[in-house]
DNA sequence: GTCTATAATTCGATAGAC
DNA sequence: GTCTATCGAATTATAGAC
C-alpha cells in the first residue's frame, strides 16, 4: 500500500488502486449483492485471483469502498456546516453548490449509500460519529436560532438535503419513466444551485 | 389464482398469497440480488419447492412484486393529480398526506423501487406509460399557469416529491447515523403533512 | 506479483414420493 | 399441493506454477 507516493500523485495507478477504483465503480452501480468479483476484475483489467491477493475478500473490498464513499458524501459537508464566518444563507448556497457538483460526477452515490445502509444497518453504527456532523454543527445552531422553537430544525435539515439530493435519487425514474434526457437533467440541476437557496430562504422566513 | 374470492376477502391467505406477501417483504427489504428464495420460503412458512411450483422462478415472482409495488407507489397519485375540482394547494395537501400515510406503513418502498430501477432500467420502459401521469396531468397544467414561464414546473414537481418522499429514503441514515428514533421520525412525518403545503405555497409565490 | 486451474460453497430449480 | 432430496450452475476463494 502507498508504494510509489514519491513524486507524482497520478502517475500510473498501482494494481491495488486499479482494483479499488474498478470496485468503486461496479459496487456503486450495481450494489454489493449484484456485483460479481469477476466484473470488478474485468473492469480493472486484471485477473480474478489478484483481487483476493490484495484484498482478502469481496466483503473487505466492499467495506473499504463503502467507507470512502460515505466520507466523500459527508465529509465535504463538515467544513461547510461549521464555518462560523458564513451566514445561514451562505451555508445553504455552499451545500447546494457542493453537492450538485459532487453528484453530477457521482450521481449514483446517494442511492448506493442509502440502499446499502438499508440492507445492512448494523454495519454502520460502528465508529462513525456522524451524528455530531449534523446535530452539533454551527449550522444547526443557526437553524435553531432562526426557527426559535417554532419548528424542529431537523425538518429544515431534511428539506435542504432533500431539495439537493433527491433529484439524483429519483434520477432513474425521471430518466427512464418521465423521459428526461441527461442534458435536460443537468440543466435542471444547474438551475437548482440558484433556486434552492431562494426556496429555503422563503421557507425559513414564513409568517 | 383467485381460488376463494367467495365471501370473505381476508379469510386465510392462499399459499400463493402467502408466498407473494413474503416475497414482497423480503425483496423490498433486501433487493432482488441479495434475496434468496430460501429466505422467502422461510418467511412464508412454506417449502422452497412450492415457490417454484406457484411462480416459475425467482425472477417471475420478483416481476410481479415489483409491478405491484410501482402501482402502489404511483397509482394513488393518478387520481389526485387529475382531480379538476381541486386547487393547486389542495392537490399538494393530498399528495403529502397520501404519501406520508402510505410510506409510514411501507417505508422501504421508494428506496426499493429507485434502486431496482437504477440497477435494471431496461425492465421498466415496457408498457408503463407513466410519463403521462406526471407531465400530462391537470396538476402539471396548474403548475405551468402558476409559474408562467419563469421556472420549469418540473422543478416544483421534484420539490414536492422530494419534500414528501426524501425523508423516507434517508430514513436509514437518519435512524442509524443521526440516531433519530422510530417514534420521533413518525412525529416529524406527521408534522410534515401540514408543513409541506405551506412550504410549497411559499415557493410558488416568491417575488 | 500475476496467472491458470480448481476446490468449496451457495443458490436456484427440479425430480419424485406422498 | 406439499414435502425431501438432490442436481447443476454460478461464484467466491485458494493452491500452485511461473
Amino acid at each position: 500500500m502507498a508504494k510509489k507516493a514519491t513524486t507524482k500523485a497520478a502517475a500510473d495507478p498501482t494494481t491495488e488502486e486499479k482494483i479499488k477504483e474498478a470496485a468503486r465503480k461496479v459496487f456503486t452501480k450495481k450494489g454489493y449483492a449484484a456485483t460479481r468479483t469477476r466484473d470488478i476484475a474485468e473492469e480493472a483489467g486484471i485477473n480474478l485471483a489478484l483481487l483476493n491477493y490484495y484484498f482478502r475478500s469481496k466483503e473487505k473490498l466492499f467495506d473499504i469502498v463503502m467507507l470512502e464513499n460515505i466520507q466523500k458524501f459527508l465529509m465535504g459537508l463538515k467544513g461547510v456546516l461549521n464555518n462560523k464566518d458564513a451566514s445561514l444563507n451562505e451555508k445553504v448556497v455552499a451545500i447546494a453548490v457542493n453537492y450538485i457538483d459532487l453528484l453530477k460526477t457521482h450521481p449514483d452515490l446517494p442511492i448506493f449509500i442509502l440502499s446499502e445502509i438499508r440492507a445492512n444497518p448494523e454495519k454502520l453504527a460502528q465508529n462513525m460519529a456522524i451524528k455530531s456532523i449534523f446535530i452539533d454543527s454551527h449550522f444547526f445552531k443557526q437553524l435553531k436560532e432562526k426557527t426559535k422553537g417554532k419548528i424542529n430544525p431537523l425538518q429544515f435539515m431534511i428539506n435542504i438535503m432533500g431539495l439537493t439530493v433527491f433529484p439524483f435519487v429519483a434520477r432513474p425514474l425521471l430518466q427512464s419513466v418521465v423521459n428526461v434526457k441527461q442534458m435536460e437533467f443537468d440543466k435542471l440541476m444547474e438551475e437548482r444551485k440558484k433556486l434552492i437557496p431562494l426556496w429555503v430562504d422563503g421557507m425559513l422566513n414564513m409568517r
